[in-house]
DNA sequence: CGATTCCTTGAAGGTTGTCAACGTTGGTGG
DNA sequence: CCACCAACGTTGACAACCTTCAAGGAATCG
């Protein structure tokens, strides 16, 4: 607000509220029979009503085609995370999320998410909150995905899963459970089964991370952080002595 | 829905409910004073207060920092998109939007978003069914690099902005104007400027997109739209008579 | 135990990135 | 008006990365 001094009390009330709207909506998560289901199945086909949905256990993943014949892993969502609240308000197109270990999940109907949910302003707060950390997620993807090598791309899936997972208190070591096949690694990085295969591997051989049997072991979590950062380039160096011409969009930042 | 009957009627009323809460945020927007900027300057710099924009007129983007020296566009803002409702909720890490053109933009500070939008509901659905949209957006773009290579991207593209533009009627022949760089096509798509260059002459010499002098011209909107959807590999027939082994995701969907 | 999926490895080839150089454009100031 | 400069566009040669194809081994499930 436009009166002084205001904003920290308010970024507090708002932390306030966005926590008294996750209670809320977690209550109404409660209110229905949780279900479980096997791994790879539909959540759409499992649960006749549309709606939203919480992990309680296990993993699952959104969907999504290129063409017939070929899809992608845009999202992977762990223990905890909501899902659905993307496609709520989109009419057609239903989303296809996939199961990727047995989980337990509560759903919320369509209808009773916009009737209770959006009515109460601090659980339409913490869902807005919701679909902006699941944006970020994906623009976090992106980025590797666009930007990064093989090596960039599976030491930035390894390091999000392992802080979304510490973050949720699922885990203490730096070793957790990645239920994803290399085939469905290769289908969220955009790589094929055959290089996912090699550069596992090789990372291995380095002692920079072991990824054997849907098991993940951090071993050197610098030299991982490294590069999910910078891309394994001979010529990174000579950026900073490159001359008065830069990269574009570096100069334009520059301007700033 | 499980009442029956009431499902159609119940979407009708949504649809009712998100177009008032359109003209409700358009109305808060327009009690703002419209700014105009230059082509190339931040829009976190040039409004002082944080909070959410909407274009009037001209072209935008996103930035996201890969690493020091590294930035990759993950989206595009066209003439009455809204920004900044991802980043809206979020604390720490204020977004980095760049002009593309020189834009006209409206303002909303945070404090007034969080006050006046979310206590109306049918403002905060349409904020939502504005998340899900970019949420949307984001995903068709990490499809469209993840698995396409980068004839389809540029495709993809094409045909997005075209589309976009079109629902917007801000264009009505299959000619519009891109104000992007090779540079930064490159940096939205996950391609070097020198094979963005390569890909677009082969494009041209095809006569199927031509794009020029910041000019798109769709010659070939049947062949550009296959080339989006599916990947230039010459085993793609295949596919129909390979053996019951097929791609794991595949069969994971078709076990439903 | 068979069957299916997944994992693994090698060889070959295609797509894309890197490097380097030059042409083009647009803006600025002499 | 022209020179100059910076950013952008364009092109070629080469290397790196990644995919494709193929085949065999390991694991999992009924």
């Amino acid at each position: 607000m436009q009166s002084t001094g205001s904003g920290l009390e308010q970024s507090a009330r708002l932390q306030d509220e966005l926590v008294l709207g996750r209670r809320k909506l977690s209550a109404i998560f409660r209110d229905s029979p949780p279900r479980i289901l096997g791994a790879g199945v539909s959540l759409g086909a499992a649960c006749s009503s549309e709606g939203i949905y919480q992990l309680r256990a296990g993993w699952a993943c959104k969907l999504r085609d290129l063409s017939i014949g070929r899809r992608v892993i845009v999202d992977v969502y762990l223990p905890g995370d909501v899902i659905g609240l993307d496609t709520l308000l989109c009419t057609r197109r239903p989303e296809e999320i996939l199961t990727l270990t047995s989980v337990t999940v509560e759903a919320i109907p369509a209808e009773e998410v916009l009737t209770d949910a959006f009515s109460d302003r601090p659980t339409a707060l913490y869902i807005a909150w919701l679909l902006g950390q699941r944006q970020r997620r994906a623009d976090r993807l992106l980025a590797a995905i666009s930007g990064l090598d093989a090596r960039g791309r599976l030491a930035t899936m390894v390091l999000d899963f392992y802080t979304r997972l510490q973050r949720r208190k699922l885990i203490t070591r730096s070793e957790y459970s990645l239920p994803l096949t290399q085939i469905q690694i290769g289908s969220y990085l955009g790589l094929t089964v055959v290089h996912v295969n090699r550069v596992l591997r090789a990372l291995r051989e380095e002692r920079i991370v072991n990824l054997e049997k849907h098991c993940v072991t951090i071993l050197d979590l610098a030299r991982l952080t490294r590069m999910a950062r910078d891309r394994a380039t001979p010529s990174a160096m000579r950026a900073s002595t490159s001359s008065p011409t830069e990269n574009a969009l570096l100069t334009v930042q520059a301007a700033d």
